[in-house]
DNA sequence: TGCAACCTTATAGTTAACTATAAGGTAGTA
DNA sequence: TACTACCTTATAGTTAACTATAAGGTTGCA
């Protein structure tokens, strides 16, 4: 497939494949006589990675970190254990967060479809102890 | 407490500080008769909800949003509940993928520690189905 | 063959969220 | 009283991550 129609596929734009590859998140594609790119089923599964580590909170210089893990391009395994150790402290801590943050919205939403109660707002309490 | 306390209490800069009172996520605060800014635990409270906010992924625009509702700034109901539900979406989804990842991660973490085995680097995986 | 819709590279511009600088006032101490 | 470390505002610069533009080549179809 082009990179317009991967582009497509994954919501995003053809120009920012292209930085990503710049930027080494993804190795360069094979092409066709005439230059295009060519890409297939893995590299939409690898841009799907990218995509939702993204919207976890993962820098693009992690998601490269990560991605040169998985490709094992990365073998000394005291960095890799390292590296993983320090981001599944933060993921920990993150998943906590959101929980907090999640029980907190839907006790919103109960009060607000009975809205007889006008309980009191407990937002900022949601993240600010623990 | 001055600014530069609270900065330094919360880690954080003066100047963003500032900033946030520009964006409106900070109240204005009261001065000193030689104008200095006086903040007290309650600014605690609310700096560290916005930091804690920013890291699960929220914007500033969604934190302001978020306080104005603990603020009761924002009254209709409907309004409160339909910005709580969406990103009650969000939350879930992305709870999701960070247990997916920090799955992945401990199974790396296990696998480093005993390196005879050699298998299989699921990083890619841990984000791509579902 | 002509033309719209692709593709290429290189480079410049944008946005969010800071972060630093300039120019000057204030407070406490040697 | 002078010095250092604060504080003030306003404005300019930075960084990450895109996003758009310019200038030109390619593909497929009427």
């Amino acid at each position: 497939m082009t990179i317009g129609q991967l582009a497509q596929e994954l919501n995003i734009k053809t120009q920012t494949i292209r930085y990503y590859e710049n930027q080494g998140l993804l190795s360069k594609p094979e092409r066709t006589q005439s230059n295009y790119r060519i890409y297939d089923q893995n590299s939409i599964k690898r841009l799907t990675f990218i995509k939702r580590a993204k919207e976890i909170g993962f820098s693009l210089g992690d998601i490269k970190t990560l991605l040169e893990m998985s490709d094992k391009k990365v073998n000394r395994c005291a960095d890799v254990k390292d590296f993983a150790e320090t981001r599944l402290i933060k993921i920990r801590s993150r998943i906590e967060d959101l929980k907090s943050m999640e029980m907190t919205l839907s006790d919103i939403i109960k009060q607000c479809s009975q809205p007889n109660k006008t309980a009191e707002c407990p937002i900022i309490e949601s993240l600010t102890e623990g």
